[in-house]
DNA sequence: CTTGACCCTGACGCCGGGGTCAACGTTTAG
DNA sequence: CTAAACGTTGACCCCGGCGTCAGGGTCAAG
C-alpha cells in the first residue's frame, strides 16, 4: 500500500504519515523506486497513533506504546504504557483543575462587569 | 518611569513590556534620548494586562479592554468587554468538557491495561 | 510523447508569549 | 577615562503537529 492510500484508509494526510515516521512511529518498507510501502496492519497502527494523540499524548509519549500499536489497542494490554498513561492522567487532572479555577475567576469577573454597569442598556 | 522600573513594579520583564507595546497595549512616551517613559498608571495597566492574560485571554482579546485597562479592572465596569468575557467563558467551558472527556476515556483505557495484564508484577 | 496523478526529500510557516542573544547608545559613579 | 548598569532596535529560538510550498522522480493511460 502506498502512502496516499494509507492516508485515505486511516483518515489522515500524507504529511502526517511522514511526520509519524520521522518520529519513529512507522517504519514502512520501500519499493524499488523508493516509494513507501505499507502493510495492511499499518491502517490499524495509524488509527491507534491518532487515537492516542487525540487523547493528549505527544508523539514522544507514543514510544511507550510501540510494542502494541499494531494490535487492537483498546482491547489489549500494553505492558510498560501503564505508567505513561497514569502520568498523563495526573497531568490532565491538573490542567482541568487549573482551567476550572480560571473559569470561576472569569465568571466572578463577568458578574462584576455586568452588575456594576448597564444603567443604559439594561 | 523607565522600562526596567516598570517591569519590576509590575512583576514582569522588560521583554514582556516591549511585547505588550508591540501588541498595541501600551503607548509610552519617549524621553529625549528615546527611552520609554511610563506614567504611574502604567503599573496598574500592566498588572491588568497580566491578569487578563492569566485568565486565558490572548493579547488580541485585550484590545476590547483598552478603554478600562488603566482603572481597577476588577471593581470597574468595562463596557464592550462583557461579550468578550462571555465568549471566553463559553470557550473555556468547552475546553474543560473536552478535557474531562479525554480524562474519562483515558481512565477507562488505563483500567483495561492494568486489568488485562500484570500477571508477573502484581 | 505527453499529460496527469502519484511519489520523493528538504525546508520554511504557523500559533503565543515571550527568552535570549547581538550590537549599539546613554548615564552615572569612581 | 572608564566601567557598570541602564536603555535602544532587530532578529532568531522555543514548543507540537503538522500545512504548504519548491523542485524534482515515476508510472500508467491516451
Amino acid at each position: 500500500m502506498l502512502i496516499g492510500e494509507l492516508a485515505h484508509e486511516a483518515g489522515t494526510t500524507v504529511r502526517a504519515l511522514r511526520y509519524y515516521e520521522q518520529q519513529g512511529l512507522l517504519h514502512p518498507r520501500r519499493t524499488a523506486n523508493r516509494y513507501r510501502d505499507y502493510g495492511e496492519n499499518s491502517i490499524l497502527r495509524v488509527r491507534n497513533i491518532r487515537l492516542l494523540l487525540s487523547l493528549g499524548f505527544t508523539a514522544e509519549d507514543l514510544h511507550a506504546f510501540l510494542p502494541c500499536l499494531d494490535q487492537d489497542i483498546e482491547a489489549n494490554r500494553c505492558p510498560g504504557s501503564a505508567s505513561v498513561i497514569a502520568g498523563k492522567l495526573t497531568e490532565l487532572e491538573g490542567k482541568i483543575t487549573a482551567l476550572a479555577e480560571i473559569r470561576d475567576r472569569l465568571s466572578v469577573f463577568l458578574d462584576r462587569v455586568n452588575g456594576g454597569c448597564d444603567r443604559d442598556g439594561l
